[in-house]
DNA sequence: ACATTGACGGAAA
DNA sequence: ATTTCCGCCAATG
């Protein structure tokens, strides 16, 4: 647990997790989406580093695996803890998953902007 | 302070 | 259609 300073108010997380948490179950999204729901100069690779930058005790509740490339592809499945646990709990959701690629992405894509 | 990398995406060739 | 490059900002070495 690395000394937590408060530097700034890290708008740009918090914003990534509040958004991920309203991920409705059985639905996905993309770090593009959520980048430019956020509007800000905000770019995908940001909402990925967001990701890995998940403060402890969030990450139970901030549901990573249903953030998805915009291919559908399970491009973080090695971020997870057991990289399997990704597609597994996709699976759970409802959503099959074939070698780490969504199926009916266009179907379970859920975009901030148009949806929420 | 500089260089490299990173869970991406879109434009260009 | 595929492959390559650039940009976005922050973190790390």
């Amino acid at each position: 647990m690395p000394k937590e300073k408060i530097k700034k108010e890290y708008t740009f997380f918090e914003n990534v997790y509040e958004v991920v948490k309203l991920i409705p179950k059985g639905r996905v999204t993309s770090y593009g989406a959520i980048a430019r729901y956020l509007g800000t100069g905000m770019s995908a690779r940001m909402v990925g580093w967001a990701m890995n930058a998940v403060p402890a005790g969030t990450r139970g509740k901030v549901p990573a695996h249903r953030v998805v490339n915009r291919q559908g592809l399970l491009t973080g499945k090695h971020h997870f803890n057991p990289p399997s646990a990704m597609e597994a709990r996709l699976k759970k959701d409802g959503i099959n998953v074939v070698k780490d690629k969504i199926q009916h992405f266009d179907q379970h894509f859920w975009d901030p902007n148009t949806e929420l």
